[in-house]
DNA sequence: AGCACGCCGACT
DNA sequence: GTCGGCGTGCTC
């Protein structure tokens, strides 16, 4: 037999990475494609795969190859830009065909097997009872599968299945189903032209007067979708229409459209700022180049970098191109949404984590079709095929959230700059504040800098008050608020804008400690001390690694004392000290507990974009993407918290917080006020971005991350072993990093003894982790993967788990 | 991952 | 004497 297909097979073990080979189908000869999913029997069982490539001249093979048994989608999933990054996706993170290709396909894409049942037509057997006369019945109309008919006729219908097949009378047919398929309504359509359709409603005005209002309507809009119209494709006057020649029933695919037309605001474009039209320009010149170049667009808060990366994709649509739009999934709100499709409208796809997985395969195949050349999307969108790719737009690219935390473990940034490239196209990196790997890249040389340093219209930035909590701690102050907050509070409230108070830190303390022996409360499976959260007149400790939760004990376990008291804000506390303080006020907290139901969060951007709240209290999901006009102060009730984490990105991630925070304020007509109250006011990091001085802020950690050899500096990578038994994760790590010590050396990678992570145990598992520092991937990949295979597989029979991220963001 | 093949203890 | 425990090994 001729052509041989070679196929990833869907289980998803390290054993079975590597293509197996199958016999295509005479009927599929010469149409099967690289890319296409397919059905095949696998072992005892069957499976999905995902052809690799095809070998149409193999001739006779040495041995019988199994054949393919369906082909599931009309065109092949994977574009051959997408088989190609799949390749680099494997060789980067070390994963598997497998995770690398699903990774980059909606969920949705998973075939099961059904088998179907059916009468062979025929003699029947011997039906002995009414139940098996209806078991026939059912059998000899169409193809069952076996659950329902099970859980109509009861065991019994096992039992006589069995038999039948047995005996012959029924045969099985093994098929394959996505769970997830597309839509299917019905619509009436005509079979005779429009002036037919309007002499025959005209006849039946008087007598049949619903066909004539549906001939009517097939006249003019050449098909009725039955379902949105109310009429039952059995309604007599439907069958009627049939019955006559005059229409014809079809069963037709329709996309599910999310909800992406609410909060639609129809922004004009916008005429651009000089900085702005300058940023245009150089985006089109990387553009222009077709060299795959990346820029940097480094634009402060409210500089308009929205428009200029609308007005960018406008220009790639208008030469028959495609663009991708990344935004970090906390900032695609339905506001971001909006002013994309009030701008492009059908042409755009959004891929985001809210929707439901039907839409989400919906909106990918309308992609996939090249019906939409537009996607606005989060991290994963960076796979989504787009044809004729001119632009990809990374915006907030200092952003975490572009590094899957998962296996594989891409950073999307990446594969923008390798779409980029592979398609001779432009990326840009925006962001307020541009990250340490991207300034580096700059300065190499390797990518084009730009900067937007002033505010659209020229609205000055935000003045912003630092407040020293200490000094105020030394006066006998010990509220939440210091003057400088009360009174911007109450200036922006008392003149109906609106105020907006940041605190990193969800629930009502951060801890609670035994003021007897200093005791903390710890989580019973986890290494950190619970929360303690109060509302709605109730009170408890929760952990915010496992959700395990306990009542807040009367005397301290260890000591027994009545003196357990709580310490450090969160949001729940600070909501109340605002209660107490201006109990007329409108206070609405927005934090992970207030709007984890599906549709809080953008009731609650509504709530204060319609004005119905003097202040908007809540962590850092109120300090990005959001654009209130009516906002005239920002608070920061403590910008410390993020700063002490041991993380050598803390200081990165304060600046760039507090950049953002701050840049909430005075966005419209109003001048913005800004308050960050603190313990460490001289630190660099809170000093910068209150001075708006980016350039400060990057010589002095530059510094640092030269000095102690972090990234830019270099590359990290983590191995991290868990085990409910502390040995084991200690064992595996050891493992390891012995196995890469003994493959590679300095220069090409520092190894780091294995140790315990940050929290040593979380979920009653035990954690350890090697760091690894290394500047050239491609000289330590290979001692990576041998000695990740060299552990892993034995981790896992022991009941715990490891990866390893490799060009890890923390440690 | 499944699923079978294959060698040793407690039962009809 | 069997039924069944789960330790290796294979899947185009």
């Amino acid at each position: 037999m001729a052509g041989v297909a070679h196929v990833i097979v869907d289980v998803r073990t390290r054993q079975l990475d590597r293509p197996f080979d199958y016999a295509i189908p005479p009927r599929w000869q010469g149409r099967l494609a690289p890319g296409h999913r397919v059905y095949v029997p696998f072992g005892r069982q069957y499976c999905q795969g995902y052809v690799l490539s095809i070998d149409e001249t193999a001739s006779g093979p040495a041995k019988t190859l199994k054949p393919i048994l369906a082909v599931l989608d009309e065109i092949p999933l994977f574009t051959p830009e997408l088989l190609q990054l799949h390749e680099f996706v494997r060789d980067r993170t070390l994963c598997t065909h497998l995770e690398a290709l699903q990774s980059m396909i909606p969920g949705a894409y998973r075939a099961h097997s059904v088998r179907r049942y059916r009468a062979v037509p025929g003699d029947p057997p011997a039906l002995l009872s009414a139940a098996a006369e209806r078991l026939w019945q059912e059998l000899a109309a169409r193809p069952q599968a076996f659950e329902p008919l099970v859980r109509k006729f009861g065991p019994d219908a096992a039992l006589l299945l069995e038999l039948w097949l047995s005996s012959g009378h029924v045969e099985e047919r093994v098929e394959a189903e996505d769970a997830v398929r597309a839509q299917v309504v019905t619509v009436l359509v005509p079979s005779a032209d429009a002036q037919t359709l309007q002499a025959a409603a005209a006849a039946r005005a008087r007598r049949a007067k619903k066909q004539a209002v549906l001939l009517t309507a097939l006249a003019r809009d050449k098909e009725v979708r039955l379902r949105e119209a109310g009429i039952r494709p059995s309604d007599p006057a439907v069958q009627a229409l049939v019955e006559q020649g005059l229409a014809v029933l079809q069963q037709q695919e329709v996309y599910r459209a999310p909800v992406a037309a609410a909060l639609r605001e129809h922004q004009p474009k916008r005429e651009l700022t000089p900085a702005q039209a300058a940023a245009l320009r150089a985006i089109l010149q990387a553009m222009a180049a077709a060299a795959g170049q990346g820029v940097v667009l480094h634009g402060v808060t409210g500089s308009g970098k929205t428009e200029v990366y609308l007005q960018a994709i406008e220009a790639c649509l208008a030469e028959g191109g495609g663009a991708i739009a990344l935004v970090p999934e906390i900032a695609l709100t339905p506001q971001m949404v909006g002013r994309f499709t009030s701008r492009f409208g059908q042409r755009v796809a959004v891929l985001h984590s809210g929707l439901s997985a039907g839409e989400r395969r919906d909106e990918w195949l309308r992609v996939r079709r090249g019906e939409a050349r537009v996607v606005v999307g989060a991290r994963s969108a960076i796979f989504a095929p787009v044809e004729q790719l001119r632009l990809v737009v990374v915006d907030e690219a200092h952003e975490s959230s572009y590094k899957q935390e998962e296996r594989p473990h891409y950073d999307a940034r990446e594969i923008a700059g390798w779409r980029a490239r592979h398609n001779h196209a432009a990326v840009v990196y925006g962001s307020a504040t541009p990250s340490m790997e991207l300034l580096h890249a700059a300065e190499q040389g390797k990518l084009t800098w730009v900067s937007m340093p002033f505010r659209i219209e020229n609205r000055p930035m935000p003045a912003v008050t630092i407040v020293d909590m200490r000094e105020a701690l030394r006066q006998g102050s010990r509220g939440l608020f210091s003057e400088a907050l009360i009174h911007g509070l109450e200036a922006a409230v008392e003149q109906g804008q609106q105020a907006l108070l940041f605190l990193n830190r969800r629930g009502y303390a951060a801890f609670v400690l035994c003021r007897g022996c200093g005791e903390s409360v710890q989580c019973p499976n986890c290494d950190i001390s619970l929360t303690l959260h109060r509302h709605g007149g109730e009170e408890w400790l929760q952990c915010h690694y496992c959700e395990y939760r306990q009542a807040v004990p009367e005397v301290c376990e260890r000591c027994g004392e009545p003196a357990v008291r709580p310490f450090g804000v969160g949001t729940q506390q600070v909501e109340h000290a605002l209660h107490e303080r201006w109990p007329h006020w409108r206070v609405l907290r927005m934090d992970v507990d207030t709007t984890r139901r599906k549709g809080a969060h953008r009731e609650a951007v509504e709530r204060v974009l319609n004005g119905e709240v003097d202040v908007l209290l809540g962590t850092q999901m109120i300090a990005k993407g959001l654009d209130f006009p009516n906002v005239s102060f920002v608070g920061v009730i403590a910008a410390d918290t993020m700063l002490n984490l041991p993380d050598f990105r803390a200081a990165e991630r304060t600046f760039s917080l507090l950049t953002q925070v701050i840049g909430r304020a005075g966005r419209a007509e109003i001048a913005g006020q800004t308050v960050i109250q603190t313990y460490r006011p001289d630190h660099y990091a809170i000093q910068a971005a209150a001075r708006h001085d980016f350039a400060a802020f990057y010589q002095t950690e530059q510094a640092y991350r030269q000095a102690f050899q972090y990234p830019p500096y270099c590359e990290l990578a983590v191995f991290f072993a868990s085990h409910e038994q502390e040995s084991y994760a200690r064992g595996a790590a050891a493992r390891f990093e012995r196995e890469l010590r003994r493959l590679v050396a300095a220069p090409d990678a520092v190894v780091l003894p294995a140790a315990p992570s940050g929290i040593r145990r979380a979920k009653g598992q035990y954690r350890f982790q090697v760091v690894v520092k290394y500047s050239q991937w491609n000289r330590v990949k290979n001692a990576f993967a041998s000695s990740y295979a060299a552990v892993s597989e034995r981790m896992r029979k022991l009941g715990g788990s490891c990866s390893l991220d490799v060009n890890a963001l923390h440690i």
